[in-house]
DNA sequence: GTTGGTGTTGCATTCTATGAAACATACGTT
DNA sequence: AACGTATGTTTCATAGAATGCAACACCAAC
């Protein structure tokens, strides 16, 4: 728990208390979360009250304590900052219903990438991957692809420059394969990329040939109506 | 700046120095959020910082402020505390089809309403509300239908008890129309409000009347759903 | 009755957050 | 160029705010 750099503790311990209860996937007594993270009981309290004046946390009819609405409200402008809702779903409803495979939108946050969108396969019951998640970027398509997007130097990267697509089997999870697109603006900035996977046995070579080609239209579909969606 | 009970003052700080963000749609300078939340420099650079340790908040490359992917995360987490993406969505989108109108799902939060879902009728390029927005419980058919759910007094409340759905035109936008059911869970506890809206002059009382009908089955297919889905 | 568990309030102490001032850097103007 | 005014950043003394203890109230179970 360093976050040295001129840290306001308070509010180190607010944000902490707010993991500590998505965490938890349901509401959580205020003794459990003072133990879980490791305050007094008091200080939980009035942190949780003070997040609460703004609606950051809400208080169950038993008095436990949950997520508020605000931060729905944070994140859904968190996610408008990148690309809008009413052009990624649908773009993915298409990917995910012509290939029967999960399709997804990432983008880069510094050193990691986050699921801003994504539209499950069906037939997928496991593979299941929540909206907001945040993941590394050692493997899979979608972080080779937001790596060599950054202009990370090396041979594979120029690769997947030169391919304008990356392909990954079994790298993130063992069973599972995935191909990737970048997604550019107007001046050739990365936006984000978008990505499709499924289980190794049935999203073989065949079908992310397939997909790749379906990737790419819809990256350049994106592009062209994020043009035209900026006058907002 | 109340926020009189035992308030924790840099939190509060914190959470307005997010909302400010939130409010501007682009990445804000510095000095800009300071001049906007009557805070000194010094402070704010602290706060935000502190956020980011925890990627609350996010540098742009010319060093402007920005909202973090860790409020994605944490949204979605509210988000998944009432009802998953993976059941609404689709009936929204079914509503939405079928009426070609705008299909929203709504909950309560003590004396607000929140939008939880929201699929956008594609001729309606107007009326659009955000996810996340929040809104009063004085006007519409969605308000109607929590407060009713909520157990309020009154004689419109037992109608619409009685009814199982609420109507309004022109009610919280003069050219809106609406209609709206509720959905509970197992235990008739009320989950929230299923919203299909208009403008007035295309979604008139023969429209109202098959929404309405669509919402119910909706309604129940969600209620089915869900108890299902309580496995997780 | 008691015991162990909650959530809440008040208060003294301390340590933390604060804001002023000074510094550094970039941009636009004359 | 030199200047002016923005910016973001660092340092530091002080004040004041957040902290945690202790005591309280409450409920359930035993």
């Amino acid at each position: 728990m360093p976050a040295r750099t001129g840290g306001v503790e308070a509010v180190d311990r607010a944000v902490r208390l707010l993991s500590a209860l998505a965490d938890a996937d349901r509401p959580v007594a205020l003794s459990e979360l003072a133990r879980r993270t490791g305050m007094h009981k008091t200080t939980a309290l009035r942190l949780l009250s003070t997040l609460a004046n703004r609606s950051m946390t809400a208080r169950d009819e038993a008095g436990a304590w949950r997520l508020g609405p605000e931060l729905w409200r944070l994140g859904s402008r968190y996610r408008l900052s990148h690309l809008p809702a009413a052009l990624v779903r649908p773009s993915l409803r298409r990917l995910c219903e012509a290939t029967g495979e999960t399709a997804s939108f990432y983008v880069r946050e510094d050193a990691v990438r986050v699921v801003l969108y994504r539209e499950n396969s069906r037939n997928a019951a496991r593979h299941h991957l929540e909206e907001g998640a945040r993941l590394d970027l050692s493997g899979g398509a979608a972080a080779l692809v937001l790596r060599a997007g950054g202009g990370e130097e090396g041979p594979e990267m120029d690769a997947i420059r030169a391919a304008g697509h990356a392909e990954s089997v079994g790298a993130r999870d063992r069973e599972l394969a995935a191909v990737a697109v970048p997604v550019r603006d107007a001046e050739g900035g990365l936006l984000g990329a978008l990505c499709v996977s499924g289980l190794i046995g049935r999203f073989d070579a065949a079908e992310r040939a397939v997909a790749i080609v379906l990737l790419k239209t819809a990256a350049e579909d994106l592009e062209r109506s994020s043009l035209a969606g900026t006058s907002s």
